[in-house]
DNA sequence: GGGATATTGTTTCGTATGAAACCAAAGTCA
DNA sequence: TGACTTTGGTTTCATACGAAACAATATCCC
């Protein structure tokens, strides 16, 4: 750690030496570490009470307000790879909460939709997982909660711009 | 969506519907989201130029700033789970990083510690990682990126005190 | 029309993950 | 001392992941 820098000492070091590295202060690590923790939380509710992973969840979501969807245009709402929506979307048709409706126009895409067995699972699991999310955060008020979503909102907008290539995310939700 | 919803009725309800669900407005997926995006940015950059993990980095980076440590201790400061340190020490100790001291006294397990190769990478990767820290955080100055630190904290010792089982977490770092 | 190219999803294949089983070394205690 | 139990790490095994290859259309453009 330098004794204090000058301003033109910061113009040159865009990033000054803040004494020894510590993991635990490390804003990837911490940012890693809470979402994977909660995603955990949520995955394990899903799962024990609807038998669904968050993949299957996030479909799910996603055709729970909006009308029929194409894989591609989940694949766009949900930040997940087309691979991974294309297993979920298996899934859900397994289990007859979404159901496919070919398109004639063009046959290599269908129309995604939940079944009414479906929308029966996503009104019910919605308070839930709100409710979920309102006890895990339940620390920060909702005014930090906002405040939080909106870092997060900038930090994702500025990321999303950096061409970096596929852009999936893991697994909370 | 009800019709706005009294005092009374938001004293019953705690969590009151707040319109339609949505997927980009839900915390739990925000979180994940740019969590995982960072984590692809630090995996890459890492792999790319030391041939590092994530779970390799996080050892050498609690490693390179604190005495010989035990694979236990390592879990406890990298919130990963035993498996994932066992393997990382693991491929570390075949690239000549991490040396293996045993203990007499306890000869189920050893001291953990960087060899000078490891020191060497060490000392190499966390200007790299600072710089590529703030590359990303760049759309927050350094009071937001503060700001957003504190409130992943506070978040953090919630979730840490709610028993939750394993503590793992999950890639970026 | 009809070959070249692009788009949409699915499948393959190698890697990462973590729960549970396991092994070896301590520790307990009768 | 010699069962049991506990602790520290490793290995196994079944699953999740995603890059790349693939198959089936659609679209271009001559």
């Amino acid at each position: 750690m330098k004794p204090k820098s000058t301003a033109e000492e910061r113009l040159i070091d865009p990033a000054p030496e803040a004494g020894p590295f510590r993991l635990e202060a490390f804003l990837p690590y911490r940012l890693s570490v809470t979402a994977k923790r909660i995603s955990r939380a949520f995955a394990r509710a899903y799962a024990e009470r609807f038998g669904l992973t968050i993949p299957e969840w996030r479909v799910m979501a996603v055709l729970g307000t909006s009308g029929p969807l194409t894989a591609a245009a989940i694949v766009e709402r949900t930040a997940m790879d087309k691979v991974k929506v294309s297993r979920a979307v298996a899934a859900l048709e397994a289990k007859a909460l979404v159901l496919r409706r070919p398109r004639p126009e063009d046959r290599r895409s269908a129309l995604l939709e939940l079944g009414p067995a479906g929308r029966r699972v996503f009104e019910e699991i919605v308070p839930l997982a709100r409710a979920l999310e309102a006890e895990l955060t339940a620390v920060l008020g909702p005014g930090d909660r906002a405040l939080l979503a909106a870092l997060l909102g900038r930090l994702d907008a500025h990321l999303a711009g950096r061409g970096d290539p596929a852009l999936d995310a893991g697994d909370p939700g």
